[in-house]
RNA sequence: GGCGCCAUAGCCAAGCGGUAAGGCAGAAGUCUGCAAAACUUUUACGCCCCAGUUCAAAUCUGGGUGGCGCCUCCA
């Protein structure tokens, strides 16, 4: 498998550390609101490699944080008059929520900055002792400039960005680049821990650094996340690390590309967003997931209605062709025909076309089209019926390659009342009759509350929303 | 100022030197009591523009034009 490697910015074959696991980290979210179509991008894209690397045999020790302790939880915190620990609490539980309507599955291990207090601190006492960081009233910072290659992974040059001057220019720093490695309480109501430099909290960058290194150890495979993490956050990790453990941080850094709304960043602070949560309202987190592995995943994708209602009606299409195969395995009966055969042999090339796309840096739109390819065979196969046998294989085949996507994972609910029952009855009984204004009448009616009827040579196959 | 990305049909999107995948939307047809689903056919003499390299370029090189991003919390 090649993959992307923003430090060498070149595709590169992926060659495991050590054959037992792969070890990803992916920067999770910071646990203050819910997550918006932009933040679900690397969750979803990097749940995919996962899923990908597992379906390739490859074990993959997976890990994503939560930032539960952080500026904005705490003013979260006093806008809603609880502590930053309820606020963290919360949004967990709505992450959660949301992303297993993603089908994201869980990480190995979903470390918590609050439960990682002491790794930090001891990580930051290191870096003090050698010589890589400073205290000053209660802050630690790191010394940027002792760490030689920094601005490797974002190609910044270190007298550049200082001309850049766009840097907040802290009286306390040594230099306007070095960043804050723990930073002081400022009022007694603030979440804080005790420290060899007083009451304070970690900064944000370290943070990764040392649950990194504590879930996963001193090097691992792959480090994931958005670009716009690439700096200062990912730069700032590396020169911790490295720092301290004397030794390569990450092999492979992998960054996804942008949500825009009218091709501008979405973003929290431009206020541009919009929350998986509410466009759960409107359209199912399958939906949202194929939209997101549409493209490939370091292009910016656009955010649009129009775009939505194109990925609701492709991923329908998907849906139906496991829809039909369902329907006829309940249906039909016997085993491969001779031409089925040959179907089902030239399956494999689908799949060949799938593991190629897939190989090549995570190419989902080009692996969604061996799908879409697997369907058309499919498709034409069973136009006139096929063997119960058939439709199994078929089905098999496509959930496969599906399911590696992260997609037609959730089964609908088909289970029907007397009262629609009584109506379906109804309806067949004056379709018998050639009644056919009651019987279209009683299709409305269905319709109207989600439930389409299809007249298969199978019988009438129902479908609910 | 520094670093970087992108430009393919009405819309989305692959392709990365060998003569334009796939999906959505649209059109016609088959099937059906009618639908739905499915199937068949159909939609880029051309891939932002101009040069160049090559037997051959959407794909490589140079120069434009247009759009976006990072350098500041941000996925």
């Amino acid at each position: 498998m090649k993959v992307y490697n923003t430090l060498t910015r070149t595709k590169e074959e992926f060659i495991p550390l050590s054959n037992e696991e792969v070890k990803i980290y992916v920067c999770g979210p910071t646990v203050y609101n819910f997550f918006h179509i932009g933040n679900a991008r690397p969750f979803v894209v990097f749940d995919t490699l996962r899923r990908y690397m597992e379906y390739s045999g490859m074990k993959v020790n997976f890990v994503q944080n939560f930032t539960d302790v952080d500026d904005k939880i705490i003013n979260r915190a006093k806008e809603e008059g609880i502590s930053a620990a309820e606020v963290g609490d919360k949004y967990i539980k709505e992450y959660f929520d949301d992303v297993q309507a993603l089908n994201v599955r869980r990480a190995t291990v979903h470390p918590r900055v609050s439960e990682n207090i002491p790794q930090i601190i001891q990580f930051v006492s290191d870096l003090i002792e050698k010589g890589f960081a400073y205290e000053v009233d209660g802050d630690v910072y790191f010394s940027t400039r002792k760490f030689q290659g920094y601005g490797k992974l974002s190609k910044q040059d270190v007298d550049e960005l200082e001309a850049g001057a766009r840097i907040m220019i802290e009286e306390k720093k040594q230099d306007p680049l070095d960043f804050a490695l723990w930073k002081a309480r400022k009022e007694p109501s603030e979440v804080a821990w005790e420290s060899p430099w007083g009451m304070g909290r970690p900064g944000w960058h370290i943070e990764c650094s040392a649950m990194s290194k504590r879930y996963l150890g001193e090097t691992i495979d792959i480090h994931a996340g958005g670009v716009d993490l690439t700096f200062p956050h990912h730069e700032n990790e590396i020169a911790q690390s490295e720092a301290h453990n004397g030794k390569p941080f990450a092999k492979y850094w992998m960054h996804n590309g942008y949500i825009t709304i009218d091709n501008q960043k979405m973003s929290k602070s431009l206020g541009n967003f919009f929350t998986v949560r509410d466009i759960r309202k409107e359209y199912s987190g399958e939906v949202i997931r194929y939209f997101l592995l549409s493209g490939q995943y370091r292009s910016p994708i656009n955010f649009s209605k129009e775009l939505m209602e194109q990925a609701k009606n492709s991923l329908g299409r998907m849906e139906n062709a496991k829809a039909n195969l369902e329907h006829l395995i309940a249906n039909e009966e016997g085993n491969l025909t001779d031409e089925e055969k040959i179907y089902v042999a030239g399956f494999d090339k689908h799949v060949e076309d799938f593991k190629k796309a897939m190989d090549d840096d995570l190419n989902t739109a080009d692996g969604i089209t061996a799908v879409f390819e697997l369907i058309n065979d499919i498709n034409n196969a069973t136009k006139n019926g096929c063997s119960k046998e058939f439709a199994e294989k078929a089905l098999a085949q496509l959930l496969e390659l599906a399911n590696v996507l992260g997609l037609l994972e959730q089964s609908k609910d088909d289970s029907i009342d007397d009262e629609v029952q009584k109506l379906i009855d109804e309806r067949q009984e004056a379709r018998k009759n050639k009644d056919f204004a009651r019987a279209d009448e009683i299709r409305d009616i269905l319709k109207a509350k989600g439930i389409t009827l299809k007249d298969t040579p199978q019988g009438i196959q129902i479908i609910k929303e």
